[in-house]
DNA sequence: AAAAATAGCAACCGCCATAGC
DNA sequence: TGCTATGGCGGTTGCTATTTT
């Protein structure tokens, strides 16, 4: 017996979403929570896969998403969790907050994989891409990408903030192919990543707000229905949310949710230590 | 100014892990 | 213990916008 699909596949609208179905889904998840997503479409007055509905929300809806390109230290903390994680793209979204697995893996393909293979880096591996030429000179990785959950475990946090290259290489990633200014820059930019910082980020299993259930309380509801203008009045309130990012607009009872729900974890975490 | 090429990103697909029965 | 349903993840596709020729 073959596996069910997860909706019925005749009659499920595929596509860019519109912003009435945006409407629906955040109307029904604000009343009622995340819950059975497959249950969600049927419930909200969707014609699409709760697969669907679910990647929407978290992709894209979700209150706590910041928009617009990553910042050049996000940037570099996603190339130092990828030379550690690999492609493992929802856990280094869970140590950026606010950011989707999505959208760090089109970063990564469409900007940071450019950029890494301009300055001579294997994108992959994290080496230098002409090793033959610098058999010679090894450049001793700070990690090694596709651990094992095992050994991820044991994840130490990095000596040296910087992913690319150790100032105790000589033999730097830099010295093959990029320009000095490149390197510059980033060594700046790396400068900025506090220690402290990199060693929590790396911290395996702490809880990232992608994962973090949206369970919203009864009184946040209450702010965001009043607080926010009704999508008759004007359903572009979303769209400029999204290009500025909520917090922006002043909606305070996120901030009350992403503490409740942040306390919840601490508590939670604080159990299972 | 138009066509072609390229870049960027949202969304889909298929597989895997796991909870629940 | 095995099976099924569901959620989640990573890879890929396809559309749109932008840049180049």
């Amino acid at each position: 017996m073959g596996r069910q699909p997860c909706c019925d596949k005749l009659g499920v609208k595929k596509g860019p979403w519109t912003a009435e179905e945006d409407k629906k889904l955040i109307n029904f998840i604000l009343t009622n929570g995340q819950c059975c997503w497959r249950a969600v479409p049927k419930l909200a007055g969707l014609r699409r896969c709760g697969k669907s509905c679910r990647l929407r929300w978290t992709n894209y809806l979700r209150p706590d998403l910041k928009r617009g390109l990553l910042t050049d230290a996000e940037e570099q903390l996603v190339i130092d969790l990828h030379a550690r994680l690999g492609n493992r793209w929802s856990k280094i979204a869970g140590r950026l907050p606010g950011r989707t697995d999505n959208e760090i893996k089109n970063h990564w393909n469409t900007h940071i994989k450019k950029k890494l293979i301009k300055m001579g880096i294997d994108p992959v591996t994290h080496e230098p891409l002409h090793k033959e030429e610098s058999n010679s000179c090894q450049v001793k990785t700070l990690s090694q990408p596709f651990q094992s959950p095992a050994e991820e475990n044991n994840v130490t946090p990095i000596q040296n903030t910087n992913g690319m290259a150790s100032s105790e290489n000589s033999c730097t990633p830099t010295d093959q192919n990029s320009s000095g200014d490149e390197s510059n820059l980033l060594s700046a930019i790396c400068d900025q990543i506090d220690d402290s910082l990199i060693s929590y980020l790396f911290e395996e299993d702490t809880p990232g707000l992608v994962d973090a259930p949206w369970d919203f309380p009864a009184a946040a509801k209450e702010n965001f229905n009043t607080v926010l203008p009704s999508w008759d009045e004007s359903c572009p309130w979303l769209l400029d949310c999204q290009d500025f990012g909520i917090q922006d607009f002043g909606f305070d009872c996120f901030n009350d949710i992403e503490m409740n729900m942040l306390t919840q974890l601490d508590v939670k975490d604080n159990q299972t230590i």
